[in-house]
DNA sequence: CTGGGGATGGGGCCC
DNA sequence: CGGGCCCCATCCCCA
């Protein structure tokens, strides 16, 4: 019994001593991994300040740069970048950019700067900062442009910031729409498609990344082409307005269902996320002695990116129901436009085209003002359509008759077939009533093919059925030479004289040649209109 | 900023 | 009905 109770005590002490052991090893082990974590604490504390000094320092370099850059006078800087652009140093590209940094607003906009250099013997690299619309682009966004700069027309040099800080000044393009006509001059850093920028630590990488964007034609982002209509009125969508399509509008907007769409603001986005390394751009402000070395490349003070540009209808492919961004804005549907639109598409109805100073005098009426003026006796001539729009030109004016006299004379001089039903208004005459009668709307205005989509008029249904195409976007005639494509063959025949140059019609008086009659006769009127 | 010219969209109309 | 041409309006670029 005794031994038993001595072993219970031994078997109680070994347990004691070994869960004290323990104890001891886990207190060891907390020990050791806190003091682990503390020194990686400390580090990290530490790592922190030495960035918390850096961030000020950069800071306080900025701040100088803004001053210097403020000043007048202070234009060493520039002239760095002047050098810069001239190639001086490490440099290739014959421009730079720049971009001042997000909230700087020290440099106006449209404030040309002029560098003048310490010798003071050039002045040719004035490094002109375009706008870029800091409304539309928003802030932060520079452009430069030096002389000499040739400025592609379809393609641009696109910079794109992609490493380094993020992005400061981004913004959504589905937000901010491209500035009107904003010239998209951006321009290589270094010349370098991939340029690793360093500071003069090393400690910085900047990665610019040079992208050459086809955009197609420079069809700018016009705001009138962004949803605003030509009389800057917006679409007003669920209104109640005359859907009369815009008949200059270029590409079609398509509302076969009734509901307005707006494609005026994605399609057009031309928008630039700014990235400004403030290490970067201060560094080349400070660092004047390693600059002075040559030490270019090392340096960049701009990182550019760039939205998505598509502004070529032939790019993008749209649903059916959008049909087509042809390089433009869609067409707006407003009340306003429509009665302009049809103000000008009456003119055949109502004037006559072919003195442009007797038609400055023709008071035109749109159909709606024909169609509640009409004479009833012609419209007994010409069966109203199912819209009751009978357009009846019950003004036809002297020019009209002489052209329609003319036109009927010589229709019927040079007729070898027997044409016996004649015109009863020009004597024209045609093999069968028929023709007869379709001709006649020439002179009635009657205009039985209406338009479902945009209640637009037609005196043939021919017309008619090409006229659908403005709103199906359809353009099954494509250019070989350039992709551009068109609705109509003659658009085709008539655009391909710009790739073979073919100028058929000369100036009777200076012997400038155009490819256009039209454009002719322009010329004629403006040029030579005393000989006229 | 403005005018000239190039280019294009689209309606009118004839064959 | 489609092809073709004429013409105007308009946009855009550039000097």
């Amino acid at each position: 019994m005794a031994n038993c109770m001595v072993f219970h005590t031994q078997i109680a002490s070994i347990i004691e001593v070994l869960a004290n052991a323990a104890v001891a090893d886990i207190c060891k082990l907390v020990e050791d991994d806190y003091a682990v974590f503390r020194l990686e604490m400390s580090q990290c504390q530490k790592e922190n300040r030495a960035l918390r000094r850096k961030l000020q320092f950069l800071e306080l370099k900025v701040a100088r740069e803004r001053v210097l850059v403020s000043r007048p006078n202070s234009v060493k800087i520039l002239d760095r970048y002047r050098r810069m652009a001239r190639g001086e140093g490490h440099l290739t590209g014959g421009h730079s950019s720049f971009v001042k940094p997000v909230g700087h607003n020290t440099w106006r906009d449209d404030q040309p700067i002029t560098v003048d250099e310490g010798s003071g013997t050039s002045t040719q690299h004035v490094i002109v900062i375009e706008s870029a619309d800091a409304e539309g682009a928003g802030p932060g966004v520079k452009q430069e442009k030096t002389e000499g700069e040739v400025e592609p027309r379809q393609s641009r040099d696109i910079q794109t910031g992609l490493a380094g800080a993020p992005p400061v000044a981004t913004e959504d393009p589905t937000i901010t729409p491209a500035p009107p006509r904003n010239r998209c001059s951006i321009t290589d850093v270094n010349g370098m498609p991939n340029a690793a920028l360093k500071s003069e630590t090393d400690t910085e990488t900047l990665t610019v990344t040079h992208r050459l964007l086809h955009t197609g034609s420079d069809h700018r982002s016009d705001p009138e082409r962004l949803g605003l209509g030509r009389l800057g009125c917006p679409p007003a969508p669920g209104s109640e307005y005359l859907p009369v399509f815009h008949q200059s509008q270029r590409t079609v907007h398509y509302h076969g269902d009734g509901d307005a769409l707006d494609t005026g603001v994605d399609d057009l986005s031309c928008s630039y996320a700014t990235e400004m390394d403030l290490g970067n751009i201060s560094l080349g402000l400070e660092t004047q002695t390693d600059l002075s070395r040559g030490d270019w490349n090392q340096y960049s003070s701009s990182v550019y990116s760039e939205g998505c540009l598509d502004e070529k209808g032939e790019v993008i492919v749209v649903d059916e129901v959008t049909v087509k961004v042809e390089g433009d804005a869609p067409p707006t549907w407003n009340a306003d436009s429509h009665l302009g639109d049809r103000h000008s598409q009456g003119r055949d109805v109502l004037e006559y085209r072919g003195s442009s100073e007797t038609n400055k005098n023709v008071v035109t009426h749109s159909p709606l003002h024909t169609l509640r003026d009409h004479d009833p006796v012609s419209t007994s001539m010409g069966p109203p359509d199912s819209h009751g729009h009978v357009l009846f030109d019950q003004v036809l004016n002297s020019n009209d008759r002489a052209r329609v006299e003319a036109q009927g004379r010589g229709a019927t001089s040079g007729n070898s077939k027997e044409k016996r039903f004649l015109c009863m208004f020009c004597k024209k005459g045609f093999s069968c009533p028929q023709k007869v009668e379709i001709h006649q709307r020439v002179h009635t205005g009657v205009k039985p093919f209406s338009c479902t989509q945009c209640h637009m008029c037609f005196a043939q249904a021919g017309d008619l059925k090409r006229h659908q195409m403005v709103h199906t976007g359809e353009k099954p005639y494509s250019c070989p030479q350039c992709e551009k494509r068109f609705s109509r063959q003659h658009q085709l025949k008539r655009h391909l004289k710009v790739h073979t140059g073919e100028r058929p019609f000369a100036c009777t008086h200076c012997g400038k040649r155009f490819s256009e009659r039209s454009n002719l006769r322009i010329h004629q009127q403006k040029m030579h209109t005393a000989h006229v």
